[in-house]
Formats: C-alpha cells, sequence, structure tokens
RNA sequence: GGCGGAGUAGCUCAGUUGGUUAGAGCAGCGGAAUCAUAAUCCGCGUGUCGGGAGUUCAAAUCUCUCCUCCGCUACCA
C-alpha cells in the first residue's frame, strides 16, 4: 500500500534555523503523526538544500570550502529537530552522493527526451552582486557595476508544458492549496512561459552539481533541489521503493516558494512523465507586530529560547493551534501564554488533576468499574472527523474541536459531581469517573500528534497504555500513575 | 499598472450550493461551586456581517458601485 508522502521545502544552509523553519517542520511531523494515528503509513522527507551562490559565498565569507561549511550547518537543523521531536522518514542533503547521482540521472533522461537545449543568454549582470539581475531591478538604479554578458546556457523547455500545466491547476481544485495560491499561480501563468536556465557556468559558479553531458557547467540550485522529493525514494534506483511513496500527498511550502513549487516543479515532473504531486500547500508566515520576522529587522523569535522557557509541546501547541493554515499568524508572548494558560494549563491539565485526584482519593488509584459505554462524552466524540479536518488541511480546527472535547468533559464532571456523588453511590461515581478518565484518554491520544511527550505523561497519570481511538480502552481495576502538573499555570 | 484576495462581536477567526432569532475561542461583566493547577461550570453581545444600490418571498452569502487593507507580478521558511 502507498504511504502517505508529506515533504517540507529542504531549507538553505546559508542561514541557522529560525521559527519559520521550525514552523513547517513542526507542522509536517504533526500532519505525518496525525495520518499515523488514524492508521495510514506515512513518509515524512525533510533536508537541507546545500548547493547554490550563497551558499559557496557564505562559505567563502567564513573561509570555509562550501562543502565544510554544509556540515557545520547541518547539525544545527538536526539538533533543532531533535529538540522538537521530529520524527522524519528520511533527511536529505542535496550534497549526499545518492541525490546527485539521481539528479544526473535526470538530466541525462530530459536531455535524451530533447527538453533541454543550448542556448545563448543575455543579460545584466552585476560583479558586485555576482549574479543576473532583472530589467526592473537594473531600472531601480541600485546596482553598480552592472554590464551586459552574454552567456551560453542549457535550458529546460518549461513553455512547452504550459498548456498543460494550466489545465492541470484549474481542473485540480486540490493540486495548489490554498485556492487564493492557486488564482495567483494561474494568473503569473497568464504570461508566456520562458524557458529555465537550469545550467551556472563553472567559471561563474563553481559549488553546484556537474552537468553530466557538459563538464564546464553545473546545475541551477532549484533545478537540483527540487528533484530531493523524488530522489529521496529513489526515483531511477528502486521502482518499487518509488511507486510506494511518489506521487507526494503533500508538499508543505512557505508562500515564498510558490512559483518554483507550483510551475517549475510540475513541468518537471511532466518532462519526466510522472505524476504530479497531489497537493501544493502554501503556508503562511509567523509577523512580530504585523511584521514578517526576518534577520534584518532583528525580530526573531528563537525557537530554542522558547522550547528552554516553555517546553517543546507548549510550542509546538501554540504553532499548531493558533495558525490559521494557509494565513499569516501573529507571534506575540502574551498571545502564547494565554493560550498556554486557558487551554493547556485551565482546560487539559487541571482537568487531569481533578480526575486523577478524586480516583485517588476515593478509590485507591484503582480505575473504576464501568460499562457504560453510551454516554453523554462518548456520544461527542463521534464529533471529531480527524481524516475530514486532515483532508481539508484545518489544523486550528482539528485541534479546537479536540480542546471542545476536552471541555466538554469539565461540563460532565459540573453536571454529574463524581465528588459529592461518591458519598451517595459510589458505583455511580465510579462510572462518571470511569467515563471522565477514558474520555480524557481518547482525548489526549488525539493531541499525541501535536504534544507527543506531554500526552505521554497524561496517559502515564492515568495509567494507560492502550493507544486505540475507541471508547473502553482505559482498563477498569488498573492503577493510575503518580500525579503531577502537566501543564503548570504560566504566572507573569 | 495588470491579476487576485480580504473587510463578520474588544481580539483571532467559523459561516457549506442564498432560507428558521449571525456563531466559536479568548478577553469583559454577573452568579454557582469548592474535586482540581485561585483551576471549573452557568448566564450575559442593540455586531449598521466595510458604505451604498440592485436581484429575490428571503442575502453576510448573488450583481453593480464606492472605500480601506493585503498578496502576486520569476531572491528568500
Amino acid at each position: 500500500m502507498k504511504n502517505y508522502y508529506i515533504t517540507t521545502p529542504i531549507y538553505y544552509v546559508n542561514d541557522k534555523p529560525h521559527i519559520g523553519h521550525a514552523y513547517t517542520t513542526i507542522l509536517a511531523d504533526t500532519l505525518s503523526r496525525f495520518r499515523q494515528l488514524i492508521n495510514q503509513k506515512t513518509f515524512f522527507l525533510t533536508g537541507l538544500d546545500e548547493h547554490g551562490l550563497k551558499v559557496q559565498q557564505a562559505a567563502e565569507k567564513n573561509g570555509a570550502n562550501p562543502q565544510d561549511h554544509c556540515d557545520t550547518m547541518a547539525p544545527a537543523f538536526l539538533e533543532l529537530w531533535k529538540r522538537l521531536n521530529i520524527q522524519y522518514s528520511d533527511f536529505i542533503r542535496t550534497t549526499e552522493e545518492r541525490h546527485v547521482k539521481i539528479v544526473q540521472n535526470i538530466l541525462t533522461e530530459v536531455y535524451n527526451n530533447g527538453d533541454i537545449y543550448k542556448d545563448k543568454y543575455e543579460g545584466w549582470y552585476s560583479i558586485a552582486e555576482e549574479r543576473f539581475i532583472t530589467k526592473k531591478e537594473l531600472d531601480s538604479g541600485l546596482f553598480r557595476d552592472v554590464k551586459k554578458i552574454e552567456e551560453e546556457n542549457y535550458f529546460f523547455k518549461m513553455s512547452k508544458y504550459q498548456d498543460q500545466l494550466i489545465k492541470k491547476i484549474e481542473d485540480d481544485k486540490e493540486f495548489i492549496q490554498p485556492s487564493t495560491r492557486k488564482n495567483e499561480v494561474l494568473g503569473f501563468l497568464k504570461q508566456d512561459l520562458s524557458d529555465l536556465c537550469i545550467s551556472r557556468p563553472k567559471t561563474r559558479l563553481e559549488w553546484g552539481i556537474e552537468i553530466p553531458f557538459d563538464k564546464d557547467y553545473v546545475t541551477y540550485v532549484w533545478f537540483d533541489a527540487l528533484i530531493n522529493y523524488i530522489s529521496s525514494p529513489k526515483y531511477s534506483e528502486d521502482k518499487n521503493n518509488f511507486e510506494e511513496n511518489w506521487p507526494a500527498d503533500v508538499h508543505l511550502i512557505g508562500k515564498d516558494i510558490l512559483t518554483t513549487h507550483s510551475v517549475y516543479w510540475p513541468t518537471m515532473l511532466m518532462s519526466l512523465d510522472l505524476p504530479l504531486p497531489k497537493t501544493i500547500f502554501a503556508h503562511g508566515w509567523w509577523l512580530t507586530d504585523e511584521e514578517k520576522m526576518s534577520k534584518s529587522l532583528g525580530n526573531i523569535i528563537s525557537p530554542l529560547m522558547l522550547i528552554d522557557e516553555f517546553g517543546v509541546d507548549s510550542v509546538r501547541y501554540y504553532l499548531m493551534s493558533e495558525m490559521v493554515l494557509g494565513l499569516d499568524a501573529t507571534f506575540s508572548m502574551d498571545s502564547f501564554i494565554k493560550r498556554y494558560n486557558s487551554d493547556l494549563a485551565n482546560d487539559l491539565g487541571n482537568l487531569v488533576s481533578r480526575v486523577s485526584t478524586l480516583i485517588d482519593k476515593n478509590f485507591d488509584g484503582i480505575i473504576p468499574q464501568c460499562n457504560d459505554d453510551k454516554n453523554d462524552l462518548s456520544n461527542q466524540l463521534s464529533n471529531i472527523d480527524i481524516e475530514e479536518k486532515l483532508n481539508t488541511f484545518k489544523m486550528d480546527g482539528l485541534i479546537q474541536s479536540i480542546m471542545d472535547f476536552v471541555r466538554s468533559i469539565n461540563v460532565y464532571m459540573e453536571k454529574n459531581q463524581p465528588w459529592k456523588l461518591v458519598k451517595e453511590d459510589k458505583d455511580l461515581a465510579g462510572i462518571v469517573l470511569y467515563n471522565a478518565a477514558e474520555s480524557l484518554r481518547i482525548a489526549t491520544l488525539m493531541l499525541s500528534p501535536v504534544m507527543p511527550q506531554k500526552s505521554q505523561e497524561i496517559l502515564d497519570t492515568l495509567g494507560s497504555n492502550d493507544s486505540s481511538l475507541e471508547w473502553g480502552g482505559l482498563k477498569s481495576g488498573e492503577k493510575i500513575g503518580s500525579i503531577n502538573p502537566i501543564f503548570p499555570r504560566i504566572v507573569k
């Protein structure tokens, strides 16, 4: 059976990882874990983009050769993913031999197809910037040392697939999401698509994958990078493995790299005669005070600082629940603390305490007897449709529907008052507490993709190791675990 | 400029193909309770659904127009 295949972009190593990288990767991880929760097999790919001019320049600046530079940058990402509890299936680096080889296979294949040709390129080149600049940039007058140069390069016949791509985007609602991005791409495709220059002469740029049919050139970094999505599952090398994974079910990307993913990439796949990814989903940006976070503005929130202060799972929960997928969201300490306290400390954490303490005090810490699988709470569970929310990428909505259920457990407690009931009808109080605890167990499992560690702590407190979402997983007669505040309130 | 999107309660957002008194969470106000992390529960919104006009038995939802904000227009999660 085919895996649910989910990807993040491969991150460019000229910069240390920041909250944007962390967000996309946590999102992918959470989606992947949710898919697993509903019994789907997943393949989750992330990695690093290590070629290109900017990496070469960053390396030179540090007095290192490019490969060494990449090798020192990579651990920063790996370390962060470890700290964030990212369970990727594969981590690919574009300098790895396995990737280089497949990129070259593909270049050869596309070349043999007749979709790559050599041509002269003429344009304005900025010597200071070491790159070609656009007409607009030239007109801006901001660039000095500009001269018109002519250069021979290899081009990919992207224009050949323009009509086919337009039709695909128009016909398939799921292909580019959210729909506003789809319109954006269609708008872009109204102009004539030019062919894509996919080579750089080594005289100008050395750090890249050598073009297999011309040793004087390296591959343009985007052409190289996008291929990671199929080099990891071993395109052209392992048919079975490839078909178990490809096509990707979703490429998660930031809205800034929409064009490369929804124009370059699909046309490349068309040339290879491969199926296209089912969905390309562009999410928004995290803003602080309505501004994009960026290094130059110095308003970057360090993911590590947040984790150190509040714990990994609180950060994961905040990022996943606060952003409406596809829109921008504003990050603030205030909203972080508010959400943490109201959702995690008050609603969920406190509920764990009250239920487990009642069982501890009144039933010697033994899960009471119960055979009541039709009750207010079990009925409400059917309101949560995980798969539907996943299919429509409504992460915030999914979390909210689970938290609604958690709140309804608090309501159930108020309504049935087991702390009073225990004095009148102990068996009945036991049933109430069982239902509350069992609901909590299921709700916790449902939150485990978002908060893997904290969920385990709650399940330990409830004395459960059952991983079924079906009612009745909590075993009467078992002993509950020790009771500690799972989410201590943040007091400002 | 061209193309596209958005404007719904103090804040963040839901509102399916037009149809019963426009919703949720948070914040605020009042009350109940005291098992629990001073947590929880209940009640409370005269919101011009950006303004105006139109279509219709009926519009936040369709049409037109105006206003405001934003995105894309080949660097970048």
